[in-house]
RNA sequence: GGUGGGGUAGCGAAGUGGCCAACCGCAUCAGACUGUAAAUCUGACCUCUAUGAGUUCGAUGGUUCGAAUCCAUCCCCCACCA
């Protein structure tokens, strides 16, 4: 077995910057391209870690800010850490809090050396530097830890840009300094917004750390216009070394995900399988759709004809809208199941495609089903 | 039969002379969600040829410049007493 942060290229397209991958961690392989689910509070919602295993998840997300909140590293530390903890065997991946920066703004004071946060549960304040984002991580045990930055929201000012650029940077340096849970890899984050410049300057100084076992694009898709985002994710990617995995934070639209597959991304995450779940949207190959719309009534078909998850498998879409009329949990689960299948299934078909030489077809349909509308 | 209370848009429920097409809740319908303060949020919800018009608050008639609101009669429901 190849050592941990090892990050192997097995293909690459001839066609187009993509490539499949395989990154060891301290609990198992991830075969690259991937999506990771995200488990902000030890849990991927609604979902048990056995129904992630069936569709050979190999990485979760967990969340810095949100574990610290609750139930606290106390906790953590009594059960061993957050594999032991939610009884998940494969691969965690943590996000650093840096999220939290953009997320709740209203809650929380910038200063150079850290984040003031207000807990939005309790209005306790903490605070959150690199050092303390990073000693959190270490005692969560994730196998992949991400470096604390700071995510400026879209519409910014070049300066303010400039600032969360240069925090990022400085702390990044920390970051790398703090000492790591047994074989945890740390990944840098490159930010600057929509500004070329800045995310070549951030990705440039990232790299001459020195330090880092992957790097991440952050700070996309927080506002800014949908037409400057793959641009920026190409641009980025570009400066980012072959050799080692690259993550695009947050994103999960499965257009952007393809395009950003072909610009050399292997790694993402998105709330929006199980959000959408949550609040009634499945996706399918033939694009997404509302299982509460009226029509769906008397629908004895599965949520989507031909799929082989186990909502489909068994129940009818005049079910599962009813559950959910009447919030029933079981139409959650059962939602949720149905799209991290399809998420699965999409990325799956994603490698195939890559393998198999036919990725171009595959973009283009993607494109068609799930693109953004055409600009007016 | 007597006494008291009551009938408001799909349901529940405010309103007791003009600011009422009528607060609010539920239900229903549509839309939004991208490193999760999200089983959340926004909007629509009498009708129409819809930044305007028409018809509503048990029924009919009346008072008034103006009524869901006041008066009369009738119909129906509830409680208690016979």
């Amino acid at each position: 077995m190849p050592g941990i942060g090892t990050f192997e290229i097995t293909y690459e397209d001839p066609h187009s910057k993509a490539r499949l991958g395989r990154l060891w961690t301290a609990h198992g392989p991830v075969d690259t391209p991937v999506f990771m689910p995200v488990g902000t509070q030890a849990t991927v919602k609604s979902m048990a870690p056995w129904e992630l295993e069936a569709e050979d998840c190999q990485i979760l997300l967990g969340n810095t800010y949100h574990l610290n909140v609750r139930p606290g590293m106390d906790v953590i530390e009594h059960f061993g850490g957050l594999h032991r903890f939610q009884d998940w065997k494969s691969a965690i991946l943590t996000d650093s809090g840096g999220y939290q920066v953009f997320s709740l703004t209203k809650l929380r004071q910038m200063t150079s050396e850290g984040v003031w946060f207000q807990s939005h549960v309790d209005g306790t304040r903490m605070f959150m530097g690199p050092k303390e984002s990073m000693g959190i991580q270490r005692i969560l045990g994730s196998d992949i830890a991400m470096v604390f930055d700071e995510c400026p929201p879209c519409p910014c000012t070049p300066e303010y840009a400039c600032q969360a650029v240069e925090r990022t940077l400085s702390w990044a340096a920390v970051c790398a300094e703090q000492p790591r849970a047994q074989g945890q890899l740390v990944f840098g984050i490159v930010q600057g917004g929509v500004y070329p410049q800045l995310r070549e300057r951030c990705a440039k100084e990232l790299l001459a750390l020195g330090a880092f076992d992957g790097y991440a694009i952050g700070g996309v898709s927080v506002g800014e216009p949908e037409e400057l985002i793959m641009p920026g994710v190409h641009m980025t990617v570009d400066i980012l070394p072959r050799e080692r995995p690259r993550y695009l934070m947050g994103v999960g639209q499965w257009w952007q995900m393809s395009e950003s597959v072909a610009a050399g991304v292997d790694m993402f995450d998105c709330v929006m399988p199980t959000r959408l779940a949550r609040h009634g949207t499945v996706f399918t190959r033939n694009g997404k759709y509302s299982v509460r719309a009226a029509g769906n009534r008397l629908d004895e078909r599965p949520l989507e004809e031909g799929c082989s998850c186990m909502a489909c498998r068994r129940f009818s879409r005049g079910y599962i809208r009813h559950l959910l009329n009447v919030s029933e949990i079981l139409g959650v689960r059962l939602t949720a199941l149905h799209n991290m299948h399809a998420y699965f299934d999409f990325i799956s078909r994603m490698r195939a495609s890559i393998r198999e030489d036919r990725f171009g077809e595959f973009r283009a349909e993607t494109a068609r089903v799930y693109g953004p509308a055409p600009a007016e």
